[in-house]
DNA sequence: GCGTTTATTTGACTTTTGTCAAAAATTCTT
DNA sequence: AAGAATTTTTGACAAAAGTCAAATAAACGC
């Protein structure tokens, strides 16, 4: 919980009233590898902060899984369209590694939002943060050749390349696992 | 301006303090075809609304020019992350269609979300909806053929195939201008 | 530590898409 | 409306990446 409230406290001074509404809503999760946090075809009403693991978002298209994002230690993660919209989502979030994560239901997050307007101000730039990320990695897979894309994954998120699945990988750079294998062969 | 209240205040009522602080810093700029907003290597500081008009964001890459975005009347538009950052970017906007556009600078928007902190759950919403937009389109580049790719764009923005060229359109797709020329032939 | 399961690499071949160049079509200007 | 400029289409070929199948290699459970 201390870890978080640091994160946020970071963005913005948080009143004491703020803090005891946010620890009284927080809930901690002890979550295992291979477990599926949420699946598609579901409302997610749950958004996770990671103090401890590895996670990842996936969907399938065509019949494959297709990485979406990573999550590392103090990253957020959710089923992010199906969070923020509360409609059904596509995307399932799986543990990778094990981990330990605090989380927050949509309902209770909007009450802290009302009674603490000035609380919008940390989940803006929040999302301005995570919205920037996307685009980028956007742009990255727009134009570039597969090996262009890999090693700007190495050169950007090493931390990725220790840590995931070669298959997990690719599909998140949007190339099939063979090639990314002997793009790596190849250096 | 009574447009870009109008939007806003869809989203949240506006206190008559708020409207007149924003009608005091918003400008009105009316722009042409082929007129460069803003350039790459340069901090973006202004934000604008297309009240009427078609404009793109682009970037180089490996020499050739790649489409970010398109946008509208009624969407917002900036050189994302120099706007949002403070830093030198890499995206020049272009202007398509001659339009009208209402601008603010990164300064007097940062001195509105202070004076009114509940202003700040108007951007938290208007940026989390531009995240989605852009998430939604990464997971489409990643994995689908130039066609799938094609025919997503036709069901799901019908608006961009009519007014936007066909190479930026390509090049938005991640794809070349010839395949996706022949792409439609084939239809 | 051994066998099993899971993940990664390699090979042969196919498909998709890109590239370059030129032709056709469309739009703009005066 | 004619000519110029720009945009789109088409053709021939090359390169990049995907697919399927099998072989290694690494990790896991007992």
């Amino acid at each position: 919980m201390e870890k978080l409230l640091l994160i946020l406290g970071q963005l913005m001074p948080l009143s004491t009233e703020l803090r005891e509404d946010l620890s009284s809503k927080v809930f901690v999760s002890k979550v295992k590898k291979g477990e599926i946090l949420i699946s598609e075809g579901k409302i997610c009403h749950q958004l996770f902060f990671i103090k401890k693991g590895f996670l990842r978002g996936f969907h399938y298209q065509n019949g494959k899984e297709i990485t979406s994002w990573f999550g590392f230690e103090n990253d957020f993660a959710t089923s992010t369209h199906s969070f923020f919209s509360q409609k059904t989502g596509y995307e399932n979030v799986e543990v990778i590694e094990d981990g330990i994560l605090y989380g927050i239901t949509y309902e209770d997050l909007n009450n802290i939002y009302d009674r603490h307007p000035e609380f919008n101000y940390v989940g803006r730039l929040l999302t301005e943060k995570y919205y920037l990320d996307v685009m980028e990695r956007t742009l990255c897979l727009q134009f570039q050749t597969a090996k262009q894309s890999y090693e700007q994954l190495v050169a950007t998120h090493p931390q990725i390349l220790k840590r995931a699945y070669l298959g997990h990988i690719a599909s998140y750079l949007g190339i099939s696992q063979e090639t990314l294998s002997r793009i790596r062969a190849k250096k």
